[in-house]
DNA sequence: GTCTATAGGTGGATAGAC
DNA sequence: GTCTATCCACCTATAGAC
């Protein structure tokens, strides 16, 4: 019962990598965002780094690791972005604004959210990964429902459901706004539509 | 100025194909909702089938050829449906409700939609099949925006901004729930969510 | 750590017999 | 229309030299 309850949260440490190690997922994971996990191979990795498709897999045995990493330092780095938003600001309006802002971000990159990508081909995924892909987004779900609960206690906010179920929609809108978007190429329709998340909650003003 | 404008959007004529050639675009249909286009092979329908791979090619002599019949198909019993439900019933609400209840289907039977799962590969399919894509999601949002408009004239639908935008909303969100859905395999998720998209103009009723 | 070389498998696709 | 047989490109992965 002593154990502190403040930032129970934090269960992804992020992995350490090599310098050779980093550079490979730099590039996987734009690979992985843009053409998904069955859309790229050792082959076009080593091309764009200039190396063999051999000395790839001294680093990362099998694909099934390479993807497992990704998700992993994705998890970790989005976590890590999530805390930064809480220490930045308390103001939920703020803090739900900057959380959208994330995602819009990886839309301008030309990206979609790895996770996203990963979700639809999730039945072709080796078991561990589809474990990985769960746990992001519980997170990202529990993190939402928290900062919703806290906005409506508030008065900031406004929604008939529970925090959690209006977390899913969030979370469902905004995976789905940039998937629609990609297929027109046009960063600005997902940002309308994220606007109208933020609408939906009565978090858009100024 | 005398042609009828009554059912102009009727573009998309079904093609006719043969039983054979029905067989293998329903196996694989189920097989690219399921895996998405990277994710299924000619081996797989083969054997789904208990015929030889070369003997698909007759019908179907490249993979982009069965990719843009796919989608073809899709789009025009998509438009069929459509016009099912309007002509079922006139009230907006009734059919908005029957609109979400197309993609429910899709969920029960473990799928995903189509279209969503080729979005989200779309930087690695051939031309024509993107062109299709944006075809299918904008004959979606014409009809939904029609159906909202509409809604909104008679004072059954509530929304702020405009019904173009409104109809994007709902398709990007209808999209996303049945992605995230998936990686939890579980079409509940899928149901709840949809749900609050009807609430979200008013249109839950009862 | 990175290389060359190669294994063993699967991808889409074609020729030609039946 | 469906088959057998085959092609070549590409896939993930490994062995072993440097």
């Amino acid at each position: 019962m002593k154990r502190s309850l403040k930032n129970r949260r934090r269960r992804t440490r992020a992995p350490a990598f090599s310098d050779a190690a980093t550079a490979i997922l730099d590039v996987a994971e734009r690979l992985a965002q843009t053409r998904g996990y069955n859309g790229f191979s050792y082959a076009d990795i080593a091309a764009r780094l200039g190396v063999t498709k051999a000395s790839l897999h001294y680093h990362f045995p099998s694909k099934e690791e390479l993807g497992r990493a990704l998700i992993e330092r994705y998890e970790a780095a989005f976590a890590a972005a999530l805390d930064a938003i809480d220490q930045a600001t308390g103001e939920p309006r703020q803090r739900l604004r900057r959380y959208v802002a994330l995602y819009d971000g990886v839309m301008r990159n030309e990206r979609m959210c790895l996770c996203g990508m990963l979700a639809a081909e999730h039945s072709t995924l080796p078991r561990a990964m589809q474990g990985e892909l769960q746990r992001f987004f519980d997170m990202n779900e529990r993190w939402l429902a928290h900062l919703l609960q806290e906005g409506r206690r508030s008065g900031l906010f406004s929604f008939r459901e529970s925090a959690s179920g209006r977390a899913r929609i969030i979370l469902s809108a905004l995976e789905g706004a940039m998937l629609v978007a990609r297929s027109y190429s046009d960063p600005r329709r997902f940002r309308v539509a994220a606007g109208h998340v933020l609408d939906g909650v009565g978090a858009r003003g100024r």
